[in-house]
DNA sequence: GTTTGTGAAGGCTTTCACAGCC
DNA sequence: GGCTGTGAAAGCCTTCACAAAC
């Protein structure tokens, strides 16, 4: 197996790009499971609600996976996915917030798994503080959120606090030398230069729902 | 305060104006929390990390909500939102799956609010079944589905299931005559034409930025 | 025969910039 | 003076369609 163009301008690839390969390497588990070890991209797409050129696009740009006449080893491309995303080393995550959502996201499989490990959960509310979460993780007392960020190596800042409390803890985060931040709080945060945030508000899904449901289809 | 235009045809907005409009009313509603009355697109571009000409033509989609040399009214703005989302009703969910993310949601404000309210939270494991969740609703069997869909006037389905069930509950929601789905399980679904489905995968967001952190800024 | 990788085309979204209005 | 609403321009993303490779 060749390895994959190591030498790529992130800024030239597209969030969307990288996001849909988050979703191939889940399709290419699924295929894993049910034991499939060669697949076309029209394949895929009929699988999986795909489109077949946008999946040789995405793959192209990090370089050339398939072979022509055939498709690409399942197998493979699982290990291409895998190291052009990063996951071939773990991620250290901090959780600021200790509510019914950051609780969750504890125990939640995709923020513990292979490449990521929740190493704490923090929160200002001292009724909060050193109880236990549902898997035993004990919430810590956010006044510590340097600290913790600097002895456990922490890389991505989860936020799940209020919104009224968002922007502070963001910038607490950025301070601290964390580079990436995911925020879950319905506000929109602003993060000095050099600090990735993604904000995921759940409530818009809903109301983009709602939008439809209103108007109809 | 005039009405918005009523007779939008709704495929010709595009699913990002109608997320924004989601972020808009997060914004409208702090800018309501500090006593602001009036605000003009720049302001709130600034204030939110927006593009002013995108918050006015996303609002002007929907009617001339603002006025020229002074902008918008902030509760007028709002009340335009909530009515183009259809967030004048209540919109009942009813959630399948009741591990760490299904529970969360049950409680998650976002998700119990003014205008969604939980009505119901199912598992097909026996040993969930019947258990409060931490608010005090029970988990019901999944089995009653279609049951509990017509009994509670459900309009929203949200799955939280593992990826294995995930197709399987899409198929029986849609059967039960849900019209809007909103999948977290991490597998691409189908559903029957006439049917939507959201689809939010968390660990997309966090593999996302492992690529960023992985290849740099 | 099949399927990839990719330039070109098409479509969609954002941003610009200004006429029109306050 | 200021700001909205909006055509036009620019930029971005997806899809098409086919040469190259097997």
């Amino acid at each position: 197996m060749a390895s994959y163009k190591r030498h790529i301008d992130p800024s030239s690839i597209s969030d969307l790009t990288i996001g849909r390969l988050s979703v191939y390497l889940r399709c290419v588990d699924r295929l894993i499971e049910v034991g499939i070890e060669t697949v076309s991209s029209q394949e895929m797409a009929k699988r999986f609600n795909l489109n077949s050129a946008q999946i040789r696009k995405d793959l192209a740009y990090f370089g050339e996976f398939g072979v022509r006449g055939v498709g690409y080893s399942v197998r493979d491309l699982r290990q291409y996915i895998v190291e052009i995303l990063g996951l071939d080393r773990e991620r250290r995550i901090l959780i600021v917030g200790a509510g019914n959502l950051g609780t969750a996201l504890c125990h939640y499989s995709g923020f513990s798994g292979d490449s990521f490990l929740v190493v704490g959960v923090l929160d200002c509310d001292p009724s909060r503080i050193n109880t236990p979460t549902p898997a035993g993780l004990l919430v810590e007392d956010s006044a510590r959120l340097a600290d913790i960020v600097d002895q456990r190596r922490v890389e991505i800042g989860v936020i799940t606090t209020p919104a009224s409390a968002a922007q502070r803890i963001c910038q607490e985060m950025a301070d601290a030398g964390i580079p990436s931040i995911l925020n879950f709080a319905p506000i929109r945060v602003k993060a000095p230069e050099g600090v990735r945030v993604t904000s995921v508000d759940l409530k818009v899904y809903l109301e983009e729902l709602s939008f439809h449901l209103t108007h109809g289809r």
